[in-house]
DNA sequence: CGAATGTAGTTATAGTCAATAACTATTATC
DNA sequence: GATAATAGTTATTGACTATAACTACATTCG
């Protein structure tokens, strides 16, 4: 990278110029991830949702009897950050959670009927709020899009 | 979206599946961020600098005399939380706040030469994590990543 | 068996980042 | 000159993540 320098080109007015963060992926990344995490954020807020919230509801209602263990694993976050999730999630009656007779540790966690159905709700409202933030991005793109975002995941996990 | 259900296919064994939400482009982009965000912050971390710290020191060694009002504008963060980050970049001696004389409410800030200089730096140690991160993407890839991105957060701002 | 080790869930705590409201100083408006 | 608007600041809050230490239970292995 050379060196950055005042852009001293004899532009009139205050034209501004963004740094090096610029051309940065992590940076762009970030950027559009905002645009989307609103727009998911304010349509979840209508279930009385987060998204993290709203993300462990998710794999659980796809994973009955799942652990917290393996919810954090599959999401990527601490153990113990999932307990406030679930405790939520247990007060609201969205899902179950049950001792396993095999494995006095643990916990199954499955979703109750309403959290299915709060679910597909959420989901969908998602879904549709997200669209929106995708309208500049053909169907072909869209698809593009999400399998280099997973190659960049995977580069780092395997 | 149709509801989702319990995978109830004969798969033997715990084979899990993520929710709804991965498919959801956000969470998508949440996970590929970070993974990015993580290589920047190890090598930013080498500087003593912090990422939002590096953006800051970026933008304002490519727009010498900005104001802290610009500067948050620019990077979409609040103005008052620009401050804290200003007031270390000055401690260290990285970029210098001068009052204006035609308005004296507004700083002017400036990247010193050895805010320059750790800038490239970093810029460069940054770039190199990122790239590390972007293996499995061609050239072109990239480019259209970064394109696309930013036609995402072109959608809902201008 | 039973002591040592490991695992699941939990609790408490701290750090990072973003957002809001209220304040001071200065400038612009009428 | 009074009022309103703007720039920077301060203090505080909230969301999310990460770490360490704790308990209860299970496994390993002498």
């Amino acid at each position: 990278m050379p060196p950055a320098r005042p852009e001293t080109d004899a532009t009139p007015g205050p034209r501004r110029h963004e740094g090096a963060v610029r051309e940065m992926a992590g940076y762009n990344l970030k950027r559009a991830y905002i645009v989307l995490h609103s727009a998911a954020q304010e349509a979840a807020a209508e279930f009385d949702l987060r998204i993290p919230t709203f993300s462990c509801l998710s794999v659980i209602v796809r994973n009955p009897e799942i652990t917290p263990s393996k919810l954090a694993e599959m999401l990527r976050i601490e153990r113990s950050n999932t307990v406030v999730i679930v405790d939520e999630l247990e007060t609201r009656e969205l899902v179950s959670r049950k001792r396993m007779k095999t494995d006095r540790r643990r916990y199954a966690l499955s979703a109750t009927v309403r959290g299915r159905h709060l679910h597909d709700q959420a989901a969908e409202a998602i879904a549709q709020a997200e669209a929106t933030c995708l309208t500049r991005l053909s169907d072909d793109e869209q698809a593009l899009l999400v399998e280099m975002l997973n190659r960049i995941e995977g580069s780092m996990t395997g």
